[in-house]
DNA sequence: CAGTATTTGTTGGCTAGCCACATAACTCAA
DNA sequence: TTGAGTTATGTGGCTAGCCAACAAATACTG
């Protein structure tokens, strides 16, 4: 690369090289998501929606809310997520009658139908990484990212 | 969780835990997009913005197809990121003399004036991703994120 | 040299995701 | 019971990011 040509002779060193675990783990975040959103677009699904679908399958006929909590998102993010959804035909909603501001979102058929397929991509999914790291790595570096990931929140929630 | 208990009574396997590790590195993925996204906000800046920013402070004066290819997004992407930049006062664009269909990127003095508070920035994040994971494992996690990309790369080329 | 192909960039249209604001319904206390 | 506070959801507006379609300039080829 000529950048770093250019850095040897300037004698600047490059923001690029100095958080290499940050970078890389953005680097790979893109991808990953990049990647993942190919695989749903098969089904039609775009990325977030499988969680919603997944969600559903543990559990059908949840609250909005309860979706919500569970998977992180923005209420409004969900909000028209689901309403996408519906749309698709993957859910319903219909309002509770014991609360009436909440909205019950229930499977239909079609979102049932999908389930197979994603659970064969989300398969494949998780052997690529898994092969990719070597099968030695994978048990240790579970625990490392979900413990990274606590960090992370944890330093969000600070400011 | 009152969903595990519901899913030792039916025996239905969760699709959530069938792939650890994609779904953690999603969960990963998500959580750093967020944090970076609040410290990049402290100084105007929007996610991607930074890579776009370190990249000019390497080399001014770039076309955007060179920024393009080097930061990997799609063109239409950067063409708007870029306007917003410009419209914000962080670089200029004038099309090129040798080649007029180009348009050349460059810094302004405020573009410039980011550097060091974006250095401050990446240099907090890499710490904190560091620390998370105990200085011993970081040496080695670095390659294997790479080489995950990598091969995640050429799964999204194959199709 | 003329016509075609490629490259560079912009725009429209769709998605996710966030914040801020608004609305409707429920809860609880005076 | 009335009124204040809380909760559930929706909407407007902004960002990133993608694909597809387009225009303009350059490069290539017969």
């Amino acid at each position: 690369m000529s950048e770093d040509l250019a850095r040897l002779l300037t004698n600047k060193p490059s923001l690029l090289h100095q958080a290499p675990l940050t970078l890389s783990l953005l680097a790979l975040s893109r991808t990953l998501h990049g990647l993942v959103a190919e695989q749903l677009l098969t089904l039609g699904l775009y990325p977030g929606q499988e969680l919603i679908l997944m969600r559903l399958y543990d559990r059908d006929d949840q609250i909005q809310t309860t979706l919500q909590q569970s998977i992180g998102l923005d209420h409004s993010t969900l909000s028209r997520s689901i309403r996408r959804m519906q749309d698709a035909g993957l859910v319903t909603r219909r309002p509770d009658d014991r609360d009436r501001r909440a909205m019950i979102v229930s499977l239909t058929p079609a979102g049932r139908a999908l389930q197979p397929r994603l659970a064969q991509i989300w398969e494949q999914l998780e052997e690529l990484t898994v092969s990719a790291l070597g099968h030695s790595g994978q048990d240790s570096l579970v625990p490392a990212l979900e413990s990274l990931e606590r960090s992370l929140t944890a330093a969000r929630r600070k400011s």
